[in-house]
Formats: C-alpha cells, sequence, structure tokens
DNA sequence: CATGAATGAGTCTTCATTCAT
DNA sequence: AATGAATGAAGACTCATTCAT
C-alpha cells in the first residue's frame, strides 16, 4: 500500500524466489521429490532462474527447511512470556511442531536423496533441539518436570511425531504421545527398565 | 542326466529369488534408492528375471520389508519366555527394534517413492505394533507397567529411534529414550501438561 | 544371401555397433562434436543403447579413432612388398595418412573435449609412429633416406598435413610437403639453421 | 567533478575491453572452452558488457587470435635486423612460432566450435605466411635456403609444432624438427621421392 | 554504457519396462 | 524361466542470448 517505485526488477526478483519456495515447499510436502524441472514449471519460471537461485538442491530444500525451523525458535519466547510452562510445551509441540514434522519428514527425505544432506538436517536437529531446552528449563525452574533431563532425548521421544496416522485423529495422537513422555519427563529418580 | 529328481530348475529359480532379495537389500540399506538394472547386475540375473520375482517395485520392496518385520514378531515369544518382562521389552528394543528401524528408514524411502506405498507401510506398522503389545501385556500382567497404556502410542514414542545420531553412543541414546518412556509407561495417573 | 539362420537379434546388435560407429565417425568429421543424443538420432537407435556398447564419449571416440589408426598399421607391410621402398613411403603419405589426418583432426578435437583424451591420442600417435619407422626402415636399407632418421621427427614434419587448405589442390600440397621432406630425410650431415 | 577532461567513461570502456580479452585468453588456453558467462565473471563485468565489445563468439576469439598474430609478423623486421638471416628463422620458430602453436591449439578449437571459423582461421594463416616468406627472401638472398622455396609448403611443414609431445623436451623436438625441414630447404633440385 | 536476472533450448545420463531369443 | 539388448521418457545442468533498469 505503501508507494513501492523502485525498481520492479529487483521485486520481480524476489517475487521469483519466493514462487520458487513456494513451489519447492509444496512439492517437498506432496512427494518428498524435488525436480527443478517440475519446480520450475510449476513455478512459472526458466530452470535457470532456479539455479540461479539456489545453486543446488540441497541449497534449495534448505531454504524451505530454514522458513520452518527459523518460526519454530522464534516461537519460543513468545509462548513461554504468555502461557505457564506446562502449557508453553504443549501447545509448542501441538500446534508448531508436529505440523513442522509433518513437512520435515519430506525435507528429511529430500536432504538424503540431496547427498550430503547429513550436515544440514544435523544443524537444524541442533537448533529445535535448542528451542526445546527453553522450554524444559522454563519448566524445570517451577519444578513442572525433572531439572536433569537432557533436552535431545526428550527431542527423540517427540521423534514419533513423524509416524501420526493421517487416517486417525492426528489431535487425539498427539495428546496421547504428550502425556506418555510427559509422565517420564516429571518422574524422578531412574526408572531402569 | 542321472540323479538329480528335484528340478534343479526349480532350485535355481528359488536361488535366484535368493539372491535378488539380497541385493535388494543391500540396496536399501546402503543408498536407499533400488534400481533394478543395478540389482539385476548384482545379483547376478538378468533384469527380467527380476520382473517374473517381482512385478513392481513395491513388491521387491515389500518383500525385503516383511522378512524384517517377520523377524521383529517372531522373537517376541521367545523373549517374554527366557526373560522378565521388563527385560524381554528393553532387549526386544535395543537389539531389535532399533536395527530394524534403522534399516526400516530406507524402506519407508523406498517405499514412498514407489508411489503408493502407504498401504503396505501401515500393514507393518501395524503387525509390529501387535508385537509390542504382547510385550505390554506381559508387563502389565506383572504390575511393571501400568494396564491403560495403548500399545500405539508407545510405538510413536520409540519413533525416536529413526532420529538416532550415528555419530553419538547409539546404546546409551537408545537406553536414555527408552528410560524415558519407561517412566511414563510406569507411572500411573494422567500427567496433563 | 548365404543362409543366416543365426539369432537375428545378435545380429541386430552388431548392426547396432556399426550403425552408431558410422554416425560418429560422420559426426566427427563433420564437426568435431559428438552428440550423443544427435548420434542416437543419426543411427536411428535410443540412446540407450549408445551407452550400452559405449559407455562414455571417451570410449566411442576412441573407437572410431582405432579403425583409422588399425588401418594405417595394417597397410604397411602391404606397400613395402608391392611398392619400392621410396614410393611406398609416398602412397602411404597420400593415400592413406593424409586421409587420416584430415578425420583426425576432429577426433583430435573431440579426444581433447573427452577431458582425459591425451592418454589414448597419444597411444594411436606412438602406433603410426611405428608404422612409420618401418617404412624409413626400408628405405635406410636402400639408402634412399639417411639411416640416423627419428621417426618421430619425420612425423611430426608430416603434422602439416593436418593443415591442409581445403580449398586448394590437396594432391598438390601433398607433394610438396612431402618433397620438402623427403629432401631433409635424404640430406646426410647436419645442416644447422 | 574537477580535472578528469577525458572522459572515465572511455578509460572504463577501454578497460573492461582488455580485462574481457585477458579473460578469454586464459580461458582459451587452460581448457580450449570459452563461454560467455564464465568470461564475464572470470573478467568482472556483466555478460551484456561482453556482447557489447564482443557481438559473437567468434568475433572474441578472433580478438584474441589477432593479437597473436600481430605479434608473430611484427617481431620478423627486428629479427631480421638483429641477426643473421638463418638464425633469425631459428629464433621466430623456437622462440615465437612454437609458442603460438602452443595456444593456437586452443583457438582453433574454439573457432571451430564458433561455427565457420574457417575464415578467420585462413586470413590469419595467411598473414603469418606472409612473415615467413620474408624469413624465407632474407634466406634466399644470402643463399642459405634455395631461392624457389613455396612459403605455404614450409608453413605446413612446421605444422608439427602442434604435435610436440609435452611430456618430452620441447627445445629439442623443435630443433630436430627445424634440422630435418632445413636441410629440405636448402637441399636444391628435387627430390622426388 | 554496464549490469545481471531470466529464459529455454539442448546435452548428458539414468532407469523402468518390454520383448525376442 | 532366464537373459540382456533396446527404447525413450525424465531429470540434471549449462549456456547463449535478450532486455529492463
Amino acid at each position: 500500500m505503501t508507494t513501492e517505485p523502485i525498481s520492479s526488477r529487483r521485486a520481480d526478483t524476489r517475487r521469483n524466489r519466493e514462487r520458487i519456495l513456494a513451489a519447492a515447499e509444496q512439492a517437498l510436502a506432496e512427494s518428498g521429490e524435488i525436480s527443478f524441472n517440475a519446480i520450475a514449471k510449476a513455478a512459472g519460471v526458466g530452470v535457470g532462474t532456479i539455479y540461479r537461485h539456489f545453486p543446488t538442491s540441497e541449497a534449495l530444500v534448505l531454504a524451505v527447511y530454514q522458513a520452518e525451523v527459523r518460526h519454530l525458535i522464534e516461537i519460543v519466547p513468545t509462548l513461554i512470556e504468555t502461557h505457564p510452562p506446562q502449557e508453553a510445551f504443549r501447545v509448542w509441540v501441538a500446534d508448531h511442531l508436529a505440523h513442522y514434522m509433518a513437512t520435515k519428514r519430506g525435507l528429511g527425505d529430500a536432504l538424503r536423496a540431496a547427498a550430503t544432506g547429513g550436515e544440514v538436517y544435523n544443524r537444524a536437529y541442533e537448533e529445535v533441539t535448542v528451542a526445546l531446552a527453553a522450554l524444559l528449563k522454563a519448566n524445570a525452574e517451577t519444578g513442572t518436570v525433572r531439572p536433569d533431563l537432557n533436552p535431545r532425548t526428550v527431542m527423540r521421544g517427540l521423534g514419533g511425531l513423524l509416524l501420526l496416522d493421517p487416517d486417525d485423529d492426528q489431535r487425539a495422537q498427539i495428546a496421547d504421545l504428550t502425556d506418555l513422555l510427559w509422565r517420564g519427563m516429571a518422574t524422578p529418580g531412574r526408572a531402569t527398565p
């Protein structure tokens, strides 16, 4: 709405980048496959344009990926401020991480397909784990979870979100898994099975 | 011409099937990719032979998959007989399921690649969950876990095995995750987060 | 015409190989460029068929190349038997090497384009030089050239055949160059310029 | 704004032209391939700028080529003044033509790739031959070579410089070839092989 | 004049799939 | 039944060339 007399060229370029990202995200979500040619067609640009913006398929996947990861991380402080710690955890898991997991599935595949994806994938995983750690710390401080929890272990427990059955009620599945984990997180002492 | 009552033809055929399965399993484990041509070469047979045994790539993946699943299921009674329930659970997770998850990763990818893999994948998942249910029941009977556990929820919790970091000590990771879940499994009452 | 009941499949395969070679030779002669797709079209086969016969473009170029080289070498004994040594040299240069040089130009380019061509190219060059050495030896024995000639040097002198002007009378150009070199080859003593 | 009477714009333009030529020369020497995009990047200019200076790739190659050719021609009078004719020939061949041939190889390829390069290539060839003719004339006048030599034929004899083996001692190879040709150049009468 | 984003044709290469033997 | 040659569609990637700014 504010005037925008600036170089429509520059604007076109940005628009292209966005269109490509959108097409890539959809492709990733739908099939986990990512064909430069197909994305070019879907985004209405030439293949070369994609290569200009994202030199390798890994770069493209990463770009889609990072938007998601950034959101997951940036939302945490807000959640902690506006909810009691328990609730912050629950909301983060149910309303943000779960959605992310759904798309990450495709992203994971794509990253693996993009050869050396491991590096990238891991960094993102680390970052999300750090966000989770902040939530755990807030809970530990109010005594709602035991203080010696390893965030990576909890993160692994949440990995089950990757296995949600799309045919059932995902809300219930998320709640059940969260409940199971929460018990484990709250229970002090070692429960050697 | 002389002895050889059982058609050596039949035997060859069986041997071929096995060789193909072996080659496919390795391909799946290594790269997650399977090329009929490549598998044919690795198995020392013609491509056509693979098509005779497995009409679609999904059929081939499924065959590899089911061998793994069958093992996961068949081992359960033995474990229950030879170990106390808690221990049976732990061994099953650490020594069988974890290994399966490692290969299933590639299998999951392959199945998705093989178009409509969902169906197949889910059936296998169901079967494994049934095996897990038997272990939970044994534990519930000795009071080592609460009796109202939903096996599918536990299965999801174990889904984190897919996310093991190959650079770290996997034993420790498995133990930590198992411990976290076991607390949750053993704790009665709802722990509403 | 003679019956040929043998596997037409086998025959087809051979025919394909030949068609590919012919198409490649022509492409090489005409443009020095060699596109698998284009050759496939020209030869009336699918691209895959070329890849089956010649896994790399270098392999294809080499195959074309070697047919030429082999001819250049195999013709020498015949020439020596049926001509006086001087004449044998002249005929070999004018009627065989010159033609080869014309096509080798494209081949040289192609080999360079095919990355590591140097190795291959050099081997062929060596082999041709050996054939030339036999002609020189025959002449040295009859005293028509001095005995201390280095075949490689003469070969280099003949390299000028690569530079024939297609617009002029190539016969005359070849004769002139041969004459110039022959004088140098026949003249004893060092003529230090 | 102050001094700077000569448009710095003009100077920039010249500098650009030079940078492009330098980048092109290097590309030609190294790989024999030239990509406008790559050269633009190497020269630090936009692609469009190259198109402004050199409308076709042939024009660019030609420009590189002619700098070399010009040098080859311009050096001749100096050589004749400062050396005895025989020596002038030898120095020209060993110290200038040989180096030129080394780079011309790439240039020849590039010209062919640039479609109808023949015309350009031939003109340059003619010019170099004229320079050679001057050297031959100087020698004929002192009686060191026979007077009826056709410069084009000698030029072809020197074409073997294209075939120097980079693994061996190029100095020796050049000397050997020069010696062989010189004998032929100095020997009167027809030596009909 | 210079810039560099965009385009898309063309090349390479891999694979699933068919089919004659 | 088994073989493996052939096919061609599909995706990756590169470049020449145009053109708006």
